[in-house]
DNA sequence: CGATCTGTAACTATCGTAGTTACAGATCGA
DNA sequence: TCGATCTGTAACTACGATAGTTACAGATCG
């Protein structure tokens, strides 16, 4: 599993979006609130675009805003768009084929990693951006249930 | 969560001594099998000691060998024996503390943190080198129950 | 047409992993 | 007691991933 705070900075970013929906927000202002460079956010804006998370737009008045209302969407939807890889790293080296445990080893890691993405993906498909922003923002998450109801 | 192949090639030593438990083996013959240099196997060696999961010795006739039964040893205690963190990282940089979502977001993300680690643990102490060896090495493990029985 | 956005390339700094050499210290057998 | 054989560990290197930065092409709107 990669050392990376994409999937932080990816929720933070459509929680942002979550509260303030129609409304574009601009790359810039995204980056002051999760205080980085606003190059980080487009390049995951890119990989939320393409996920259907969110649409941009160029331009004055142009920015992100989310694809569909915050129930629909869940970490897992985060979590795959941004960060790709398994929660452990198999060998690097192919072990050794003449050892019987070096040439069986892999495939039972393999099992195990599975099992753990796949615990791992139950817990995120429970909770959705709603749920973020109501805990982040509950008074944005009210005013905003008017404008789905 | 670091890219680590720690906990990969630490099953694949336990398991090694798994199949010739009271013998001893050399790290250089773990090294052997996994296909990587001796002082990596080494400074496993010296986590999963401290864990409490080996037994080391110095000298001519050297090496490691389990510390307990490999029905009492799980994947989770290898895991948390060498693999140190969490399965995501938060921001580097603190989120802007003058905005509502910067200043709350790291503690929603911590909860998921922690949600998250609780299913993999789930999953990995239900496993045990007892098993991993089972499916590695059928033979080796009905040939060493007679040995613990 | 010009201002304002995104999208993206290119470069850099930093860090974690692990591969390597080298050696101190423990242990055993002759 | 000496020498061979292990572990334990320090020090260094190589490599890859992350993300911070500058720069600019292209889209879009007024």
């Amino acid at each position: 599993m990669p050392t990376s705070s994409r999937f932080a900075i990816a929720v933070h970013m459509l929680t942002l979006m979550a509260r303030t929906d129609e409304e574009c927000i601009k790359s810039e202002d995204i980056a002051r609130s999760v205080n980085t460079n606003a190059v980080v956010i487009r390049r995951l804006m890119c990989a939320l675009s393409e996920a259907e998370l969110l649409v941009s737009q160029t331009g004055p008045c142009g920015g992100s805003k989310l694809a569909r209302a915050p129930q629909a969407i869940t970490l897992l939807d985060i979590y795959r768009a941004v960060e790709g890889g398994s929660l452990f790293a198999l060998h690097r080296q192919k072990p050794n084929r003449h050892c019987t445990v070096g040439r069986n080893i892999e495939s039972v890691l393999e099992e195990v990693q599975a099992q753990m993405d796949e615990a791992v993906e139950g817990v995120l498909e429970t909770i959705t951006l709603e749920k973020v922003l109501q805990t982040v923002d509950p008074k944005a998450s009210r005013r905003k249930r008017k404008t789905y109801a």
